[in-house]
DNA sequence: ATAATAGTTGCATGATGACACAAATAAGCA
DNA sequence: TGCTTATTTGTGTCATCATGCAACTATTAT
C-alpha cells in the first residue's frame, strides 16, 4: 500500500517534470521523454533522413501502427519544439527543426563538458 | 566486477528497444530512457554538480524518496554506461563518465545536423 | 449538400515503470 | 560469532503511457 509520505510527494500536479536542475544547458525530462520513445525516435530518424516535410499519412505507413498513434507521436513532438507542422489543404507537412534539435543536445554535452573534473579525463 | 566498463552493451539481444534506426549517432531508445526520467536526470545532475564520485546513501539524501529508488536509479544509468560505480569497503561510489556521455549527445547533435538540408538554415 | 479523404481526439486496455517496504546480500566491527 | 551499516533485490501497488478503434473536425471534390 502506498504510505502518505509518497502520496504528497508524488506531485501530479501538471507540468511539474519540468525543469529539472540548477545547470543551464540540461534539457528537462519532457523533452528527453519525447526522443525516448522507440517508435517517436523512429519516427524522427524518418524524417531526418526523408530530407524534406512528410505527411501523417505518408508517415504512418512505415509503422506498424494505427494512423491515429503517429498523430499523437508528432504532436508530442511538435509540443516539444522538435517536430514542425505545416498545414496545407488537407494535409499537414511535419519536418524536422533540425537547428533547435541539435543545439539542445550539443548545449547537454557542453553542460556535462563543463563541469568535468580536470583529473577525470579516463 | 562493476569497475569494468562497458556492460552496457551486453543486453543486445532481448532489447527490441535497442538500436532505433539506420542512422549513425542516434543513440537508442534505453540510453534516452535512462536519462529522460526526472529523477534520474535530478540524480545525473547532482552528480555533476558535485565534481567527485558519491556513495548511494549521501545521494538519496538529497532526494524525497527511499534509498532503495535511488540504487536503482543508479543502476540504470551505470548500466546504460553513464555512471561509473566502484566499490570501496561497504560503500559504492558513483560517478559520471564525463566523455561518455558528451560525445553520445554531440554525435546525436551532429547525426541531426549532417541530415540537415541546406536551405533549411532558419 | 453529400461524399470522400486527412488528421485529431475520446475512451478503454494492456504494458511498462517508479515507488515503498521488506528481505537479502555484503562488508566492517565488537 | 553476532551486530551494525551500506547497498541491492523481491514484491505489490499505483500512475503513466502506447496502442487500437471509434467518433469527430476540417478540407476538397462531385
Amino acid at each position: 500500500m502506498m504510505t502518505q509520505i509518497s502520496k504528497h510527494l508524488k506531485k501530479t500536479q501538471k507540468g511539474e517534470d519540468r525543469g529539472c536542475c540548477g545547470i543551464p544547458g540540461i534539457p528537462d525530462s519532457r523533452f528527453l521523454k519525447a526522443v525516448s520513445d522507440s517508435t517517436r525516435l523512429r519516427i524522427l530518424a524518418h524524417l531526418v533522413e526523408a530530407q524534406e516535410p512528410q505527411i501523417v499519412s505518408e508517415i504512418a505507413k512505415n509503422f506498424p501502427i494505427d494512423v491515429s498513434v503517429v498523430s499523437r507521436h508528432l504532436a508530442i513532438l511538435r509540443n516539444e519544439g522538435i517536430l514542425l507542422a505545416e498545414k496545407q489543404g488537407k494535409e499537414v507537412y511535419y519536418s524536422v527543426r533540425y537547428e533547435f534539435l541539435s543545439s539542445i543536445f550539443r548545449g547537454f554535452a557542453s553542460a556535462i563538458e563543463s563541469c568535468c573534473p580536470p583529473k577525470e579525463r579516463k
